[in-house]
DNA sequence: AACACGGTTGACCATCTAGTCAAGATTGTT
DNA sequence: AACAATCTTGACTAGATGGTCAACCGTGTT
């Protein structure tokens, strides 16, 4: 039987603190190792406690890996979900590049997990993204149509515009490694200047 | 003693052949799993040998990685490197997007091994990100930035500049899962309208 | 204090994995 | 054909890893 899944009873105190402790700790192995990259000892040893402690919270590896996930991809779909169609069509998406570069740089662990997933060829996240995401994406394209098509943006491919918006907020997050090396030991956030950037570009780029 | 790196005797044909067989046998799993979730059987298996035969060849996991990495990073400054500060600003920039892009839909694999470095951290790049990558960013760097100066180009910050086209160029490798999934099955290829797409965007964004 | 339940862990197991080795098969050369 | 060098592999080992279990500890309630 499942052990963070039922319902039925609620948790304790220790519960909900162990749970968490052992959740963040996962997070920082998973998005660092991969899933078949990290072991339960690193996870136990990252959250302080035993292996059969945490084997005591969750059903195995493949549990904790999916909770984290499931967790993950509930705020995901947010700032996709927030363009509002009535909105002012720049002001809308510039306001959502600014959320998605937030979420990266506020949540580089997450990213990162989600990277990881995807680039390994997203074996545990199909059903999400040829559902949730496609859906919502699908429905947030057709609305920068209508607004390209009213003149009020370029004319792009609206696809290939969210795609560009993924890549160049989540590169932050992503490929931070690859930024920080590459720019010396004097940059010490690989963020700095990426708003100020991705504002020039998307204004230059969005507007007719 | 390593066995591949020594150039004292010349490669057999069956070297050749196998050495060739093995290295593209572990850039599919490496690229697909990440090094620690790659194994030897994994790379046995798709290169048809048995591990005992791949480990002839090879001292060990290890040293395969590494001879893709180093394989790998020879070209992977080449784009980059041929951007000419005597050409046109514009021409030798939309040149390098393409470039890159090129790479991305040839070279997935490559694309992804990498990317699957850096999102761990990049254990293994330390020197070369730091070394002759971080040496020719600053140099192109330096070159744009001029370009900028002399009005030929929009304002922008270089760096960022030059992480945007990475983020953009490899996006269609390394979340090919995410675009194929997302886009449903009609979509074929997810590279499709990517040249014509980057080509509108930078076309625009660099115009001053 | 005593009890029950929740929480914790050392010791253990089965399986997987990187790597070894000695013996056998294949190939090229004379 | 005969020989040496190269190539191949089944069987094996040591250590890592996911997961189990029985016993023990801690906490709150009466």
């Amino acid at each position: 039987m499942s052990k963070t899944t039922s319902p039925s009873k609620p948790q304790t105190r220790i519960q909900k603190r162990n749970i968490m402790i052992i959740l963040d700790a996962a997070l920082e192995v998973f998005s660092t190792y991969g899933f078949r990259g990290t072991t339960l000892d690193q996870i136990a040893r990252q959250a302080g406690l035993s292996k059969p402690n945490v084997l005591y919270y969750f059903d195995g590896k493949e549990a904790i890996h999916l909770a984290l996930l499931s967790q993950l991809l509930e705020t995901w779909l947010d700032p996709l979900r927030a363009i509002d169609p009535q909105g002012d069509p720049k002001t809308e998406l510039m306001r959502y590049i600014r959320h998605k570069l937030q979420m990266s740089r506020d949540f580089p662990r997450e990213s990162r997990l989600f990277a990881n997933e995807i680039v390994q060829g997203a074996p545990r996240m199909e059903a999400f993204l040829k559902g949730d995401l496609r859906d919502l994406v699908d429905e947030k394209a057709s609305v920068i149509q209508a607004w390209m098509e009213e003149g009020k943006l370029t004319r792009l491919d609206p696809f290939h515009l969210i795609f560009s918006i993924w890549a160049l907020t989540q590169h932050y997050a992503d490929f931070e490694a690859q930024i920080r090396l590459v720019r010396g030991p004097n940059i010490v956030q690989p963020h700095d200047g990426s708003e100020d950037f991705l504002d020039q570009v998307f204004q230059k780029l969005l507007t007719p």
